[in-house]
DNA sequence: TTATCTGGTTACTATTAGTAACTTTAATTC
DNA sequence: GAATTAAAGTTACTAATAGTAACCAGATAA
C-alpha cells in the first residue's frame, strides 16, 4: 500500500497537534491555557490592526493609532494596547511632557509574531473558498 | 552603510503588510473584513480546541467533542461548530438515525489551517518570553 | 480668560459569552 | 404500558465584555 503525500500531511499533522498538546497539558492542568489567551487576546481585530500597523509604521502614537484604525474609541484602543503590553508584543514609551507624549513600538517577539499573522492573513486570503466567493461577489458589484 | 540581516526582515515585514493591505483594501472599503473576521471568528478558545481536536481525531461526534473539550457547555461547542462551518473550517455530516449522529470533519481547507495553527501555537511557546515565565513559575511549584 | 493640545479615564448601554434546564424520537427496560 | 435512555442539540436566562459619549489633567498660546 503506497504512502501517498496527503498521508504524511496528516500524520505530521497529528504528530505536531500531539506535540502540541504535550507541550501545553501541564499549563491546562494548572488551569492556565497560555497560548489560547496568547491567541485569543492577540488576534481580535483591534489587536490585528494594531499589530498590523505597528508591523508597517514602526513607530505610533497614540491618536495616531487612532488615526489609522478605523472606527476603533479612545476606550477600546487603550484597552486594546495594555493587552498587548502586557501579552510582550509591544512597548510603551511616555515622554514626561505637556500635552504627554507617547510612542508604541513592536517588541521582537511582536515583530515575529506579526510576521507570522501576515503570513497567515495572505494565506487565508489565497485559501479561503469563503472569502474569495466575498472577493467575487464584490467585484461584481451589487 | 552595510544592510544587515534584521533590516532586510524589516523590509520584508513592510512590503508583506502593505501587499496584505492593498488585497484587503477593496474588502474593508466594501465595510466587510473578512480575515479579521475570520481570524477572530476561528481564533477564540473554542474554536482553537475543535479544529486542534479534529486535526488530531479527524472524525468526532458532538459528545464526543464535548467530553473532549473540558469545560465547554453544548451551548458555545453549538455555536462555534456553526461558526466554524460557516466559515469553511469544518463539514457537518448528519446520519438520519435516532438517537441522532452527526460526525464533524475538517474540510482541506481547515486541515491547512490546523497546520498553520500549530505550527504558531508551537512558535508561541518557544518565542512568548511572558508563557516562558509561566511555565517556569509553574515548574518551581506555588 | 478661554481655547488647545495629547493621551487617556469614567460611567453608561448594547452585545456576546456562558449556564442550567428542557426537547425530540425511537428503542429498551421495568 | 409507563418510565428510562440515548444523542444532539435548543431555549430562556444571567454574567461578562465590547463599545459609546462625555469628560479630565496640566501646561501653553491667543
Amino acid at each position: 500500500m503506497a504512502v501517498t503525500n496527503a498521508d504524511n500531511q496528516e500524520l505530521k499533522l497529528k504528530k505536531n497537534i500531539k506535540d502540541y498538546f504535550l507541550k501545553t497539558r501541564p499549563l491546562l492542568e494548572a488551569g492556565l491555557c497560555p497560548t489560547a489567551n496568547l491567541f485569543s487576546a492577540s488576534m481580535d481585530k483591534w489587536s490585528l490592526f494594531c499589530i498590523m500597523n505597528l508591523g508597517y509604521y514602526k513607530v505610533l502614537r497614540f491618536n495616531q493609532l487612532k488615526t489609522n484604525i478605523d472606527g476603533i474609541s479612545a476606550r477600546m484602543l487603550s484597552v486594546t494596547l495594555k493587552k498587548l503590553e502586557n501579552n510582550g508584543i509591544l512597548k510603551r514609551k511616555v515622554y514626561p511632557e505637556v500635552p504627554p507624549r507617547v510612542e508604541y513600538t513592536l517588541t521582537t517577539f511582536g515583530e515575529g509574531f506579526a510576521e507570522r499573522l501576515v503570513d497567515m492573513g495572505h494565506w487565508l486570503l489565497a485559501n479561503s473558498e469563503k472569502l474569495k466567493t466575498i472577493h467575487k461577489e464584490e467585484s461584481l458589484g451589487s
